[in-house]
DNA sequence: TATTGTTATACTCTATAACTATA
DNA sequence: TATAGTTATAGAGTATAACAATA
């Protein structure tokens, strides 16, 4: 016994390391595979947000990723600078600003969804189909119900980040 | 059909959204169930590293950390404030400054262990014995071969945070 | 009066560079 | 010459406060 060990017990086992470098590993592998199409995984958030939906104020997309609208600003700057996104005011509110993706940042997205899923899979690679799916549902599981009350909240009102 | 959806995945399933909320929520009931030590789960990180381990430099433990050796010197600072820590110098080398637990911190690591270990249990709440147990394995799993050749590294070359 | 987007500012966290004392 | 600790500084990242336009 090298190491006189009063109450030692194995700090890789903890959870906190464990979840933390998940996270950290998993966003290395999504920024490397996003990396060649010139966005990162925050990036893809925002696309994930604004595919398949309505086009949405900037403070509704904020709120979705739970970030700051000041801090949408410049995200949105940067897509609309690439012509990801168009930005134009609310006829119905002349306030807001509608954010709506364009052809080619649609096209963009299902490049980078493939990238992503690309990523995911290689993260997962240690897992059998079966304990994938499992480690998924565990995560969902965990997430869900926060609620003092034990009741779900319903899926759209849900953060995403 | 409430929203025409051309290409629509439900963001909330993406791997990334799951592992980062996962994240967020364990450190949120990690960090709420050591304030009362007046510690939180980053401080807890350190004491993990000290206890039961011989006597440390400030840069063994910010390695361990993979922490700069700049960010160490404010973390041990409080911690000397507050008695948990001696630092003297190293009297094999005196650059180094010999980080040591005192009985005090000792005490406090034992109190956050088992408050820590509470806020575990009550993020794995929504899953079964079975399901926490291939959860955690899971985990393990997916960090352990980031090495190309596939074998795995000796446990305490590995950093931790 | 309240809200959306914007800008300017401040705050947190962490790293880089430079200094000291030891080796 | 190199290393451990320290300090000062700078850089991300994000939030708060204040302002203009609109409701």
């Amino acid at each position: 016994m090298p190491t006189p060990a009063p109450h030692a017990r194995e700090p890789h086992d903890a959870l906190g390391y464990l979840v933390k470098h998940a996270h950290l590993r998993l966003t290395a592998l999504t920024d490397t595979a996003l990396a060649p199409l010139g966005i990162d995984s925050k990036d893809f958030g925002v696309l994930r947000v604004l595919v398949g939906r309505e086009p949405m104020s900037q403070q509704a997309v904020a709120a979705k990723l739970g970030v700051d609208r000041t801090t949408m600003v410049a995200l949105i700057d940067g897509f609309e600078a690439k012509g990801i996104v168009t930005r134009k005011p609310d006829p119905a509110d002349r306030r807001r600003n509608s954010i709506e993706l364009t052809g080619p940042g649609l096209a963009l997205y299902r490049k980078a969804d493939a990238a992503y899923l690309a990523a995911e899979d290689e993260f997962l690679a240690p897992l059998d189909a079966t304990t994938a799916t499992l480690f998924r549902r565990a995560l969902r599981a965990v997430l869900t119900p926060p609620t003092p009350d034990g009741r779900d909240r319903p899926d759209r009102d849900r953060r995403l980040t």
